[in-house]
DNA sequence: GTCTATACTTGGATAGAC
DNA sequence: GTCTATCCAAGTATAGAC
């Protein structure tokens, strides 16, 4: 099948040359294709550009979705934010691309709406794994929860965008992920203790994840 | 002068139509000008992004200069945040563009580092502020200081970036604040916990700023 | 400094042969 | 399903009159 070709183009294309810089021509040149196939697959740039924004969210789910699922505390999702961008550094595209498409289109039209769909199901990983983290805490609460998980994306979001911006693979994010390890580390202890403190009698020596 | 009306012309492009959507022919319309103009007093439209980003930063700095070194604390550094994106929301354009054009030339080439150069001063404020949110805890080094100022960098452009895809004028960014506040005034205390095992008999009560 | 006109390139999209 | 050829709109950029 060849839609599977020309969402790969577009995702390395996308990858490589930014969004800014991915156009039809660009990506039949990037995957060695005609350009009138794009149009017969999937009939305009947005769609295309739609499609291949699904299939690297569905590849980071199938990818992490194990990980986010046995995340039970902070520094454990911290370690899967290494592997993550680790993967978006190295790899062949997907994550690397699926945030450029996101920022870059991050204008309020039609599309905007769309976009935040394609994502809620990864979202939906994050914010269970950070809920798993902070059980028993005054934060474990739904909204606050959802909240956050959204702030942990804009977060993955935001360093992936500027570690690009670095063009160094990804390595100046290591301090940064070294650092944000350290914070969960030391947090994740106090966050029993406001766990007590909220349901006094419940926690017990050793039920610390 | 007249790059001053071009350099508000980009501002407002940018931030309505996204950075794919803006090109000369846009900004001039947006703008009431001439084409020509643009090339006249900036060369290339590549020399007028980076120009408008330098503008929009300098504003931002302008703006929030004495609000972030005032800060002393994380609930502190979280009500700056809460101005910095409501007035994203609602000012004339600056901030919303801002991220918008980092966002979208995050392709490693050439203006990666030029953006970075441009965006620095404003680390600079952020990292200063949170190191004197941190000051006496383990984490109040230099390195992780401006690891964690990075991190709190990329999380201000993702919240910025997914807001702009709710398209609600960024109140969906409104309950994310919230509980980031909840979740600074709890660890707050905490923080002086740590503090307190890091030096022990520096910390005096009443030393909680 | 500003406008008109224009050159040239690239982008999105379609028709029709194979 | 795939390729060729083609249309038209939009993009960057420049020359030259005013």
């Amino acid at each position: 099948m060849t839609r599977d070709r020309i969402i790969d183009a577009v995702l390395r294309t996308v990858r490589d040359e930014g969004l800014v810089g991915t156009s039809v021509r660009q990506i039949a040149r990037t995957g060695g294709f005609n350009q009138a196939l794009i149009f017969y697959h999937f009939g305009s740039v947005d769609e295309l550009l739609l499609a291949a924004l699904e299939r690297a969210n569905e590849r980071r789910i199938a990818c992490f979705r194990e990980r986010l699922e046995a995340v039970r505390s902070l520094p454990d999702l911290v370690r899967v934010a290494v592997d993550l961008h680790a993967e978006a550094s190295a790899d062949e595209c997907n994550h690397s691309a699926l945030s450029a498409i996101v920022a870059g289109w991050s204008t309020n039209n039609e599309l905007g709406p769309r976009v935040l769909e394609i994502l809620h199901p990864w979202d939906d990983l994050v914010a269970g794994a950070l809920r798993r983290s902070l059980e028993g805490t005054p934060f474990a609460q739904l909204a606050t929860c959802d909240h956050l998980a959204h702030a942990v994306s804009a977060l993955f979001l935001g360093v992936e965008l500027l570690s690009r911006l670095e063009g160094d693979g990804g390595r100046a994010a290591a301090g940064l992920f070294a650092s944000l390890g350290d914070a969960a580390e030391a947090v994740n202890p106090l966050l029993h203790v406001l766990a007590a403190m909220a349901q006094p009698g419940t926690s017990a020596p050793g039920a610390v994840g």
